[in-house]
DNA sequence: ATAATTTTAGATCGCGCGATCTAAAATCCC
DNA sequence: GGGATTTTAGATCGCGCGATCTAAAATTAT
């Protein structure tokens, strides 16, 4: 038929989450796409429309990446505990091995783009996908006692989801190990089963 | 000597507040501030050097009016677990009262400017602030016992500051009551004290 | 080979940006 | 009241932006 792209699909968007990853959408420039792409402008726009849909294209190939994978992988091979500890233990990792600061993708997205009319209700959806895993796990542990049953499921998945997000945020900012690490220990701690009755001192 | 300023600092400064909290730093231009402000932009220039002072006074300034405000006034006349409640009361007032989307600037700011270089240490240093306030009331209240000392107050601390964040993200882009609340009431459930023994079922 | 079709890169469009120059308007000291 | 001084607003600077036009290069069906 015709001459064929020059370029992998999945490799080039791979550079365009680097940019809009360490500089946001608003501060990446299609001409910083363009170099770290390694296709020229046009070749940009007619495979991918335009810089939004560009966008969009490089979230959702981030999503599948790093979180749909993770969830996915920890909840086919874990305990309903162990799952949950585990998806903490590989974030807390992430955070502190961020030397450039960039963050969470996902997470700068949903700050910088909230209003976006093509991706709010998408970002609430994501965040969504983590707080339903939880809520799975939640709720198996506490059927099989693993989990205590203090709380309801779904407000412990709202608690825990709540500090993942904040553990990056300040890690984002100040990547401290016993800060991250105390912080995400203690969250952990609403999980642990109803101790042997202990008298007070 | 001369004329004098036609302007009060503070009114234009809340004027400036308004266009960095809506749209963030970078997408705010100087004419949106000026028309915002009511000044010129040649006085604007004059008054606060350049956009990036201008966005700094107007940080220190929200923090004054906000967050600085709070932590005086309820660390001023409340017992300990009362004031960690009524805070996390006002943050959820906040985080659901705001039909614009424009979630906590300081967190806005958190995250879009990072890396900034006159910013990266201050904003570290204002997320102390809130962590320090947390860890004076969890510290004094396991000294009266109204705080359970099952985790040190420094990691209850980190991790109230954990939720706090993670709260106005999620707010931002899901504001429901439910959600948010029961966030924050299984954060605080870490500061009941033990209850009494009970057996297990 | 040649015709048809698609991708490619260079050049370029109008626009809005941060910042500044110029000069007129306004005020206080004397 | 007049001179010195500061603030004011309009106009404008060069620059980088997102996006597109043009035409040359590359490939396959015939």
């Amino acid at each position: 038929m015709a001459r064929p792209r020059e370029f992998e699909n999945a490799a080039v968007l791979d550079a365009a989450i680097d940019c809009f990853w360490a500089e946001g959408f608003g501060a990446t420039s299609i001409r910083d796409l363009s170099e770290r792409m390694g296709i020229s402008g046009p070749s940009l726009y007619n495979a991918f429309g335009d810089k939004h849909g560009l966008f969009i294209q490089s979230i959702e190939r981030y999503l599948d990446q790093t979180m749909r994978e993770r969830i996915a992988r920890l909840e086919g091979s874990m305990a309903p505990a162990a799952a949950v500890r585990a998806f903490f233990a590989e974030v807390v990792k992430r955070a502190l091995g961020d030397p450039e600061r960039r963050g969470c993708f996902l997470l700068n997205v949903a700050l910088e783009r909230s209003n976006d009319p093509e991706l709010g209700d998408s970002i609430a959806g994501y965040l969504g996908e983590i707080e339903a895993f939880f809520r799975r796990q939640v709720t198996a542990g506490q059927a099989d006692g693993s989990i205590a049953s203090r709380q309801s499921a779904i407000d412990l998945a709202r608690m825990l989801l709540g500090v993942i997000l904040g553990l990056r945020v300040i890690a984002r900012v100040n990547p401290s190990r016993p800060l991250i690490e105390g912080m995400a220990r203690t969250a952990l701690a609403a999980l642990d089963p109803d101790p042997a009755p202990r008298r007070r001192t």
